[in-house]
RNA sequence: GGGUGCGUAGCUCAGUUGGUUAGAGUACUUGCUCGACACGCAAGGGGUCACAGGUUCGAAUCCUGUCGCACCCACCA
């Protein structure tokens, strides 16, 4: 069979990823033997596989290979996530471009849009995916929104609801006003922007001409100002407590207040409270019972409440309409310019202010206060913290450990609630008649449908107390209260006429009818990835797979979720099943491009891995992560990393060719009893490759079984081309070659070996070539995946040949250094005298006297014991022995006495080092005795050496 | 403000507990189409290990500080 010259990686993937599917290797089951179990980070539905990807997954990959080679039932889960909002992003824009808008098509409608799109996408991540080579057990794709996994989502939050752990309550969040949710913290993200600091002079009533100044890079934000704080020592202000300030345009009375949070020494020392706008200002509100206004509403644009006053009564003078319903930066615009004709302002600077993003569209987001769903997390955390300290879970690399520490120690409630329409809805039905104010908001048309007039939307605001006037008829000093405590519309277990169900109840206990409306929001994409390791196996029915798969073993992810996925699921898994959902947390770095930037979109510098497969092989693009896969570090990626791993596969896919082309259909049988039954026709090369490769096979475990792919990589690469291929098969073709049969097939035999074992180590990071060639070489139909990892074994390991083979390899060096040197053509051949030092270097030299003559291309060696040395001859020295070309008309005695002399220099330097080293007394003192002796013999032999060299110099000239 | 990581050859990076002449790939120079491979072979040049101190017989490696870069957390009127 003609084998092509190089590695044509297409359509030997393609073959191998039928037959591996065919064969249905990936398919795990749970049965007697232990199980290796990884859960997928699932990537969004809208993903379609990039460098990230790619790497997380090759990860995943090579140890759930290895772990499978190594006799473990490995049982990779594959999987998707709805993704939340960024989903919901994707489709919105597409239905948009269709004229389609989510608003006039109603929920039931967009959400039927939703399926129908992910329908046709499907898993197309999931089958790039394959086409890497991931061996997923593809019969257990989930995915976070189908019907098993939907159902945890529901059971877990039913259940912690009835624990008493989530509840409803009113919150700053940062909200983005594009998308129109809640955003988590941990979705938003900060960057300093050049901005500025308005200095606004804010009236004091009744007292003409006389202001106090504030400072505040949201100008717009003012029209929700219920008060002005400043620091209860500082001196500058003391008189101005007590009295109340004017709302500039508004014309709002507003008290003046002491409070310890304002810092005097920034701006004027004198701050403006916005409680419904910022966090600081709503806790200062909560301290002085301050009343909130909603200045600006879910569209940041500046709503109408702003026109009342602290009573909530409109304000007579009021003189911004022109600001009602403007967007939050025009408003700012005309406001400034309002207050500058007014002389209000007092001065304007640059200053860098953090802008908070949303982190799907990159909108500004807007702090607003509003009702949304929490997780308690303090005993939740607690326990997470215990397991991690009792190290239940291991990071790896372990500098994870600590910052993961620290999160969880500073945990606030979890905000689990989104106002979007895809994903989880919220298990709640309320009662129409007995949930009363709970219901209050949480659909856009309730107050048409309650009859209420005016915009009702959250407990608390003007509107709302307008609301409780009118409708439910409180008196003003009930509701003082219930504003004062900010209790209303908080929900809780204990709360009427709410219930936690999968589907709607049949009647209310409380009042026995049956007209309930659910809660609209949908939770946090997160919550349902926090089940994913349990979801996955069918929880929470107790199945067999649940029983035999979890805990997993590994979890393999990206630092840039620890906080988001990590630790959310460790919580749920010690919170539903009592366990850490894996004993291992592995966590790699990011896909740089080879500036050093995070590989996005926007910036234009991705790298398609499928690009990457497509030009240079599938096996290619894996090595080079895997190469560049440094445990606790980035990595940069660029064409150079894809060639150089490119090159790799063609050196193992022509080295396999080689050793095919030197078979002989007995090799093939006899292996592998061949050599175990004739070890002692092995020859000297033989056992050293052979030890050599034993210690490969050892490190190399070591590394994949410490997550280092990068340490794995290198060690096969440094064996496989430096060691097998530049050596060992140069070594043995003048064997191959020859007419001895016997030797002839204890060579095939070690090369079949050693390749064997090379194609066995390789498979995990390199599937697709392995397979190929392993398929060659033995012709049958058993796949490599499922053989048996090559196990180190200590009798392998051969000092005697290392040493032996490294001088015979320093002797070829030599000779082609001075041939390289000295211009000899590469097709002469030249003599060469040896000066044995021992006569153990001469049995090594005689032994493997064949070698140094075809890979130094001599022609004859002699052996000389006397003094005198032969004339035109270039010199080399290996370790005790003086090796001689004789160069008779080739040599250039100026050019050899100049390489000598650089020689000598190069061992004088070197000298210095151990010279310094021998002459101090203390190093002789307190240095260990074995560092002693290395240092001693070492100076010996490099003066030796230096000797030799300097009578070699002698020699030439006479 | 708190924390983490990084700074080693022109470039991209290795370097395990301190102890061979600090390595690899790439780029560079020179020579090779000879029966695996020019996606190759052979030989070579190239580094004050960011800087300054300290510990030690001995430091790229440990400690302290400085500078530069990246990221994370918190605050920010």
């Amino acid at each position: 069979m003609e084998i092509s010259k190089t590695y044509e990686p297409k359509e030997i993937e393609k073959k191998w990823l039928n037959f591996w599917e065919e064969q249905n290797l990936y398919h795990s089951e749970p049965n007697n033997s232990k199980p290796f179990t990884i859960v997928i980070p699932p990537p969004n539905v809208t993903g379609s596989l990039h460098m990230g990807h790619a790497l997380n997954n090759l990860l995943q990959d090579i140890i759930i290979r290895f772990k499978r080679m190594n006799g473990f039932n490995s049982c990779w889960v594959p999987g998707t996530d709805h993704g939340g909002i960024a989903t919901q992003n994707v489709v919105e824009r597409i239905l948009k471009k269709a004229g389609i808008l989510r608003e006039n098509i109603g929920r039931k409608k967009f959400l039927e849009e939703m399926w129908k799109w992910r329908k046709e996408t499907g898993d197309s991540i999931l089958s790039q995916l394959n086409k890497l080579g991931c061996s997923c057990d593809w019969d257990k794709i989930s995915f976070t929104m189908d019907e098993k996994r939907s159902k945890a989502v529901n059971h877990a939050f039913i259940k912690l609801y009835e624990k008493g752990l989530i509840y409803r309550g009113e919150r700053i969040v940062d909200w983005c006003p594009r998308c129109g949710t809640a955003l988590n913290e941990s979705e938003v993200e900060q960057e300093d922007e050049k901005g500025k600091l308005w200095y606004i002079k804010y009236p004091i009533q009744n007292e003409n001409g006389k202001f106090v100044t504030v400072a505040t890079t949201r100008p717009e934000t003012m029209l929700g100002d219920t008060a002005i704080a400043v620091n209860p020592n500082d001196e500058r202000y003391k008189k101005l407590l007590g009295k109340n300030a004017v709302l500039p345009l508004v014309n709002r009375i507003i008290p003046i207040i002491a409070d310890e949070m304002v810092d005097p020494k920034f701006g004027t020392g004198a701050v403006k409270i916005t409680p419904a706008h910022d966090r600081n200002d709503a806790e200062t509100a909560r301290r002085h019972n301050l009343i909130l206004i909603h200045a600006i509403d879910k569209e940041a644009k500046i709503k109408n409440s702003i026109i009342n006053d602290l009573n909530g009564q409109p304000i007579k003078n009021f003189e911004a309409n022109d600001l009602v319903g403007k967007d939050r930066y025009e408003a700012r615009k005309i406001l400034i310019e309002k207050l500058k004709e007014k002389e209000l302002l007092e001065k304007e600077e640059e200053y860098i202010l953090p802008i908070t993003r949303c982190y799907r569209c990159a909108t500004a987001t807007e702090p607003l206060i509003s009702k949304q769903w929490f997780l308690k997390m303090n005993d939740m955390a607690k326990r997470a913290l215990e397991s991690a300290k009792n190290e239940e879970t291991k990071f790896f690399p372990e500098k994870w450990l600590k910052p993961y520490l620290l999160w969880l120690e500073n945990l606030k409630d979890w905000c689990i609630s989104r106002q979007i329409w895809w994903g989880h809805q919220i298990p709640l039905w309320y009662c129409m008649n007995c949930a009363g104010e709970h219901i209050l908001g949480l659909y856009q048309d309730m107050p048409e449908k309650f009859n209420i007039p005016g915009e009702v939307v959250s407990p608390g605001t003007m509107g709302s107390i307008k609301w409780m006037l009118e409708t439910l008829k409180l008196t003003p000093q009930k509701i003082k209260e219930k504003v004062k405590d900010y209790e209303v519309g908080n929900i809780n277990i204990n709360s009427k006429g709410v219930f936690a169900s999968e589907t709607q109840p049949e009647k209310c206990p409380h009042c026995g009818k049956s007209d309930f409306i659910r809660d609209p929001d949908v939770l946090d994409t997160w919550f349902s990835s926090a089940l994913w390791p349990m979801s996955v196996f069918g929880w929470p029915e107790e199945t067999k797979e649940l029983k035999y798969y979890y805990p997993t073993n590994v979890l393999i992810t990206g630092h840039e979720i620890l906080y988001l996925w990590v630790a959310r699921m460790i919580m749920m898994g010690l919170e539903f099943r009592n366990h850490v959902p894996y004993h291992d947390v592995y966590i790699h770095g990011i896909v740089r491009d080879s500036k050093g930037k995070k590989m996005s979109k926007s910036l234009g510098n991705v790298i398609d891995p499928l690009g990457i497969m497509e030009k240079f092989g599938t096996d290619a693009l894996r090595f080079a992560l895997a190469y560049q896969g440094i445990p606790g570090r980035d990595m940069q990626v660029s064409d150079e990393n894809f060639l150089m791993a490119r090159n790799f596969a063609n050196k193992l896919w022509n080295v396999s060719r080689f050793v095919m082309m030197n078979l002989n259909q007995q090799a093939v049988i006899l292996i592998p009893t061949c050599r175990e039954n004739n070890h002692d026709s092995l020859e000297l090369t033989d056992k050293w490759i052979l030890s050599e490769l034993n210690l490969t096979i050892k490190n190399v475990t070591n590394a994949i079984e410490s997550y280092n792919p990068a340490e794995a990589s290198r060690l096969l690469y440094e064996f496989i081309w430096s060691k097998y291929c530049d050596w060992y098969v140069e070594f043995s073709k003048t064997r191959l070659y020859g007419n001895d049969e016997k030797t002839k097939l204890t060579t095939q035999n070690v090369h079949i070996e050693i390749l064997e074992k090379i194609l066995k180590l390789l498979h995990p990071i390199m599937p697709f070539i392995t397979e190929e060639i392993f398929q060659n070489l033995r012709q049958q139909p058993k796949s490599i995946m499922i053989s048996d990892y090559p196990k180190y074994d200590e009798s392998e390991t051969d000092k005697t040949a290392d040493e032996e083979i490294r001088e015979v390899i320093e002797v070829i060096t030599a000779i082609r250094n001075i041939r390289s040197e000295m211009n000899v053509k590469q097709s002469d051949l030249v003599d060469i005298i040896i000066r044995i030092g021992s006569d153990e270097s001469e049995k090594t030299i005689n032994e493997n006297k064949q070698y140094i003559n075809s890979l130094a291309k001599v022609k004859e060696i002699k052996f000389s014991k006397t003094s005198e040395k032969p004339k035109l001859s270039a010199s080399a020295i290996v370790g005790n022995c003086e090796i001689f070309v004789l160069l008779e008309g080739k040599i250039d005695l100026e050019k050899e006495k100049i390489r000598l002399e650089s020689l000598i220099n190069k061992i004088i330097q070197e000298s210095k080092v151990y010279e310094n080293k021998i002459s101090n007394k203390n190093f002789l003192l307190k240095a260990n005795p074995e560092e002693v002796e290395r240092v001693k013999q070492k100076l010996q032999e490099l003066q030796n050496k230096k000797k030799k060299l300097e009578e070699n110099i002698k020699t030439l000239s006479q």
